[in-house]
DNA sequence: ACCTGAACACCGTTCAAGT
DNA sequence: ACCTGAACACCGTTCAAGT
């Protein structure tokens, strides 16, 4: 008998036996240290699964992001893909935080550090967007990979910089990483930028019971509208807005 | 030769033809105008379906919400549950906006908006950590279902109370909610709350190039301290306090 | 030492055949 | 009219056997 086949979601107990799980400190700091086997000239390379992966991604969607589908596009076997990762979950891992790292361009040389913020986070956003199996994929897991860390380092610095505490600069740039995936993942392929969607969704509100509803009633045609741009747009701002008063605030208390 | 399945994912190009997708305002639409074949007294029933994923996903997480388990659950074939949902993102996505219900407990009533709004943030966070199996379901595809629109109401009373209309009071909840989700599902069985992923969080930062990571490194202790507690309330925090912006701004540019 | 073929134990979904 | 058994076309993962 085999042991059951696990995929590691959320909600169950975790594992806890054997090697740590992909994304934990443990597991990102055992990567590095392990045997340089990459060294020896190889036809498959851990590179070359991931770059695979991503096409696979961008181009057929996270339901095509397969073992069997990228073992093909690299003309191998599924078998041989696990000497260069344990497992799926490894491999997305992986992924995630290699795509997680948006195009440099040079950052708005004149602004505060609000106005960066915003840019980067908007920049973040358009990213995402334009690679929605990317957005999908994202768990958290990926923060302590190397290419999400050199964004925490930055934002660290762009809010300690703005005269945060080192711990309050990680809180916020976490929430803000945090707002502006979510945002994107819960508009993915369900926006009211649809006209169509909003079309429903204004008969959806206006047909509700005014009296349990009465402001989706009175206000439908409005409530349609609103886009997953304002939506973050209105977060965003909040966010900054949110974070000036905490500089503020300790600006006056160190006084 | 059979259509071969699609399990819709993010990232890929929408389905097009045939049914409206789960989630869509036509979906949810639709739902309600559908023949009421439940009035017949059955064995099978869709809230019997409900309760019993509901069951599994809470006992034994994502990964045993297949439709085989919920079938052995109710003792009927899987081929049954399809005459009470169309696939199994149906089941999903009624599932979820119906496990979003939050037990309503008494709205702290001295409060203002903002401290209703932070209660209920509160509130809906450690509902979704008591639920991991639900908060990793969690797609956006639910915000037009029964149980969500009741909250969404709620959010609307409480923010144009306060004072801002109905378009911003709309991207104010949503950016709420988005957050409040987003931040669990971010740190799902990978907090620091946890002391040895603590301890390698520290290993791992202090073990960066500095000249590369000059912060992670220098403040190495401080950031594998922060919990997502910490994340989650100074970011709820920053949002309040940006939405209370907001609505002096409404009242200042309307006198 | 490395890679493969072939299998195992699962999935979601469909549909002809039963009652 | 309703439900089922059995299949189809997929999954991720493992491992004995090859080279």
């Amino acid at each position: 008998m085999r042991e059951p086949m696990t995929t590691a979601g959320a909600g169950e107990p975790p594992p806890e036996q054997g090697e740590p799980r992909p994304g934990t400190a443990a597991w990102w700091l055992a990567r590095e240290t392990e045997p340089a086997r990459q060294r020896r000239r190889r036809s498959l390379t851990l590179e070359g699964i991931l770059d695979a992966s991503m096409a696979l991604l961008d181009s057929r969607g996270v339901a095509a992001l397969t073992m069997r589908n990228v073992a093909e596009a690299l003309g191998c076997t599924q078998a041989s893909l696990y000497r260069h990762v344990r497992n799926r979950e490894e491999l997305v891992t992986l992924l995630v935080d290699r795509a997680v790292s948006v195009a440099s361009s040079p950052p708005p040389d004149g602004a505060d550090w609000a106005g960066k913020a915003a840019w980067s986070a908007r920049l973040f956003r358009d990213h995402l967007r334009r690679h929605p199996g990317v957005a999908s994929l994202l768990r958290g897991t990926e923060r302590l990979g190397p290419n999400s860390l050199t964004g925490v380092e930055y934002a660290l610095g762009l809010f300690i910089g703005a005269g945060l505490s080192p711990r309050l600069a990680s809180a916020a740039a976490s929430s803000l990483a945090t707002f502006v995936i979510g945002s994107v993942n819960f508009n993915l392929g369900l926006d009211s930028r649809d006209p169509e969607e909003r079309h429903h969704r204004r008969r959806l509100y206006r047909s509700r019971d005014a009296a349990a509803f009465p402001l989706l009633v009175q206000h439908a045609e409005t409530l349609a509208d609103v886009t997953s741009d304002d939506e973050f747009e209105v977060g965003l701002n909040a966010l900054l807005t949110g974070f000036r008063a905490l500089i503020e605030n300790a600006e006056a208390t160190r006084d």
